[in-house]
RNA sequence: CGGGGUAUAGCGUAGCCCGGCUAGCGCGCCUGCUUUGGGAGCAGGAGGUCGCAGGUUCGAAUCCUGCUACCCCGACCA
């Protein structure tokens, strides 16, 4: 048990915080809303990026970078998208300082002012577009697939590590097609990569479906989304996938010359995933010992401990541990070994559990005798002493199947937090005693959905993309339904 | 941005009501010796603008005012 540290029973955001940070993932900055991701934290976020970014690849896409800085003007074109998120721009007005009279220090030199102010990008929509269209004139320019890694700023209120940040880093992708039909397949696309990224790396299972007009994506046609449940009973949106219509070639006058010679305006979607998905990653397996993390996404899938008394069994050991290192590593496996001599390994032992590690290793004198190596499984903190014989194989299949055990242990719980539910005291008396997903049916109209929403801080996640077709009343109105809709608390 | 709370060494805290501090303790840190199969022991040592700025007072961590940051609850949101 991990000392000074609340468990999720005890008060689950305080869990979480402290995990976040006593883990080393990341802290809190200098500047309001704003994080400092510290290097282990990094670590998971660059082995994200991998998988996605090859993701993308493979289903054709290329990176690009495009300005952190928007012209004003360029967010007044779309009306939705402007709406959406003028609360919560950084906007910079000036370009040069100077020091200030009093001679303490520096201040905005008035003198400097920008004749068109720029917006910190909340998103890159608009900029892009405004791009577009000089990159497209005929048919035989699309599709444009392109994504790029950055960073965003949304001034938000009140924030949390990982879960909600001032400043964020993602990734945006922004596509441009020239029928209808394809721009819709991409986005779906891009939705199913996210799904089976979260699912076979994250090992998070997620729902996919889209969104209400509620809760679109301010500019958007149609949002697709994949939601996950935390341990703590609320969904957590996990990532996005936009199908924007016309709506941004419009709005910045992208038109293409199609086969037939007809000019028509370019369809384009966009779609993005952001570091709250570190957030989602150590709510979805983490424990009250500390970090579980997925051994596809751990900086170190394997850390080695020795344990020794003597010189001489120290150099034995070192010994044996650097053979085993090598041959994890042969299976590409990744391996740390911790040979630190100022920690001894008990101290070892409750480090790298609380920082999640999948497996340990621990090689003392007695394994050096029996040509075997004591093995811990972080997911189920199980401990077995095997023969290090062919040791690369038998690590290699235990990750495979911690991968496994903490998708299916997410599953399960996600199956026992869902419910059906018909009517409105059975959907109040649910949020609050069991919480987790509701499939709930509801009249289709925006009023009853923010009704809900006040009443019980309920909102509808998403509207499933398998349709199941089924014939109903809507639990706060009465009113005809034809298919069941996801309701949950959000983070 | 509204309501409540907190701010003392790297971290966690005592002291604050009732001013007298040369600010105490635990963890961590440094040095040495002994240790090492689940957060080692002993000895010695370093480390503080008491969040910031004013004010009251002979004297302020302590009382007053303003500001800032963080936490919790709302509104907003990925």
């Amino acid at each position: 048990m991990a000392k000074n540290f609340t468990t999720r029973e005890d008060n689950y955001s305080q869990w979480y915080n402290d995990l976040v940070i006593k883990a080393d993932l990341a802290e809190n900055s200098a500047v309001r809303g704003c994080m400092v991701i510290k290097p282990y934290g990094y670590a998971i976020w660059e082995k994200m990026q991998a998988a996605l970014d090859k993701m993308f690849k493979d289903t054709g896409h290329s990176n690009a970078y495009f300005p952190l800085f928007i012209p004003k003007s360029f967010f007044s074109r779309e009306a939705s998208h402007v709406e959406g998120f003028a609360k919560e721009c950084a906007v910079v007005t000036h370009y040069r300082l100077k020091a200030s009279p009093d001679g303490k220090g520096v201040v905005v030199d008035e003198d400097a002012k920008l004749e068109e102010e720029l917006i910190v990008r909340p998103t890159s929509e608009t900029i892009i577009w405004d791009t577009y269209r000089n990159w497209i004139q005929s048919y035989r320019d699309l599709p444009i697939l392109v994504n790029q890694w950055a960073n965003v700023v949304r001034w938000e209120m009140r924030t949390r590590l990982f879960l909600r940040t001032a400043e964020f880093l993602w990734q945006e992708g922004h596509t441009a097609h020239a029928t209808s039909e394809e721009a819709i397949a991409e986005t779906q696309q891009m939705l199913e990569v996210y799904a089976t990224f979260a699912e076979e790396f994250m090992a998070m299972p997620v729902l996919k479906g889209f969104k209400s007009p509620n809760e679109r994506f301010a500019g958007a046609i149609e949002t697709y989304c994949i939601e996950a449940l935390m341990q703590d009973g609320k969904a957590l949106q996990a990532g996005t996938s936009h199908f924007l219509g016309q709506n941004f070639a419009k709005a910045f006058d992208v038109k293409f010359l199609s086969k037939e010679n007809k000019l028509d305006y370019v369809w384009a979607t966009s779609w993005g995933v952001s570091t709250r998905l570190m957030g989602a990653l150590v709510m979805a397996h983490s424990d009250d010992n500390g970090l579980v993390l997925p051994p596809k996404l751990a900086p170190f899938q394997v850390v080695i401990v020795p344990i020794y008394k003597k010189d001489e069994d120290k150099i034995r050991i070192t010994e044996k541990a650097l053979e085993i290192k090598k041959a994890l590593i042969s299976k590409g496996i990744s391996v740390k070994f911790d040979d630190r001599e100022s920690y001894t390994p008990g101290y070892k032992f409750n480090e790298h559990e609380f920082r999640g590690v999948p497996v340990r290793l621990a090689l003392g004198p007695r394994d050096l005798e029996n040509g075997t190596v004591e093995v811990a499984r972080r997911d189920t903190m199980e401990k077995e002493v095997l023969q290090i014989q062919d040791i690369e194989n038998k690590i290699q299949h235990l990750l495979d199947q911690i991968q496994d055990n903490l998708y299916q242990k997410a599953l399960t719980f996600r199956d026992n937090s869902t419910h059906y539910v018909d009517t409105w005291e059975e959907f109040v008396k649910t949020l609050d005693e069991k919480a987790g997903f509701i499939y709930a049916h509801w009249d289709g109209t925006a009023e009853t959905e923010q009704k809900i929403k006040e009443e019980t801080k309920a909102t509808i996640r998403l509207i499933p993309l398998i349709e199941k077709k089924e014939d109903g009343k809507c639990i706060y109105t009465g009113k005809p339904s034809t298919q069941r809709v996801v309701f949950a608390r959000s983070y």
